[in-house]
DNA sequence: TTGAAATATGAGCAATTACTCGTATTATAA
DNA sequence: TTATAATACGAGTAATTGCTCATATTTCAA
């Protein structure tokens, strides 16, 4: 997603600094899905990681670098978890299961995510992933539906986005349900869309 | 919600003070609109509102209370402008329109809301708004499907409020979509949730 | 008119913020 | 072994934070 520099700073070349590095991201993770963002200054995180603070930015430029370092990553971890999966997805209803239950594995695994994702006033970080899924869920969508027009697609990946961001701002709040429950609602929910915006388009949908 | 003093600080008796809470209080709600809680200070406000710091600690004794009392009145606001409204509602699908298009009116004209009411960090004001609302969708629920069990009932308002607050993370993002457009979109996804929640559940859709 | 309560003010405080820079310690190639 | 580049350190900076408090002004009942 990027190979040049993230910053102005030196890049790590000895391993104990690339080590370092990921740790500092690690612990930044934490930090952010506990607190969130604004709340977590950048002494914070080089006291927690045990890093001084000349350290810490001697790779990252600023407070924003260590954010973006970190949806680099997740972007990467997504992709691998969900994409490749999709795809292999024998129907939309296997599909829609794999997306759900991915997310939320995602999002139990890297709780940092959940924040970055869901916060409102990173506007420009969370454009950048929001618009990728967005993308990755028309693709799903054309390829189950070749008949389906691209505007219809794209209309139909942006709603099922909303859904799915809606899932994970409520995942780890008591509702009542358990996970499963949760997570089979919110299939449920994302298929009868799906399906309703096929009929809607003329098309029967398929299985 | 409240009567008794939002604070240990003095409550305006006075008509000039009390324009004056009020004006605070819509000023403070712009900014956290523009740029969300955590990044706008006292001070900010104080400036922005034209009104000394020290005038505004009269009232409110700390960041945190501006928020709330914000909270208070969008509660409020909200009752008298949704639930009246869904409570008249001649079938589920009209009740559904309700609720999407009043969400939409009232993000609109309380840009603030959308914020606090996203926002993962705020854990506690999210909480009250979240189980007031989720209350509303429950007892609604529950009036057009007497059959429904309560906790069918329950975990349909979970998932319904999931939607409805992953759609107000997407209203003001350019996603291709007319806000007409979207807000179709919307009313549909959560119908054929709902819809498919009820045969689910062996009941035959009304209407 | 008077005086006590209500309201208004903003300089200033301790704490924290993101970030710099001079210096010390390593690693590696010659 | 030595010299140079890479890495590490943390005291220190200016700016900002949430908030206080002594003092000044306004209100209104008596």
């Amino acid at each position: 997603m990027s190979d040049q520099p993230t910053s102005k700073r030196r890049r790590p070349q000895q391993a104990r600094s690339q080590q370092r590095v990921e740790h500092i991201l690690g612990t930044a993770a934490g930090l952010f899905a506990e607190q969130g963002y604004e709340a977590v200054s950048t002494n914070h995180i080089a006291r927690a990681a045990c890093v001084s603070i000349g350290s810490l930015y001697q790779f990252f430029p600023n407070k924003e670098a260590i954010l973006d370092a970190l949806v680099d990553k997740y972007l990467n971890d997504m992709q691998e978890a969900l994409i490749g999966r999709i795809e292999e997805a024998p129907s939309l209803e296997d599909a829609v299961q794999r997306i759900v239950q991915g997310m939320q594995r995602f999002g139990k695994s890297h709780k940092a995510f959940k924040h970055v994702f869901a916060e409102v006033q990173l506007a420009a970080v969370t454009d950048r992933i929001h618009t990728t899924v967005v993308g990755w869920i028309e693709a799903m969508l054309g390829e189950h539906y070749p008949q389906l027009a691209p505007e219809q697609c794209h209309a139909g990946a942006e709603v099922s986005l909303c859904i799915v961001k809606g899932m994970m701002l409520v995942y780890d709040r008591p509702t009542g349900l358990t996970r499963e429950q949760l997570s089979a609602e919110m299939q449920a929910a994302l298929l009868a869309y799906i399906h309703d915006l096929v009929r809607r388009n003329g098309i029967t949908p398929g299985a």
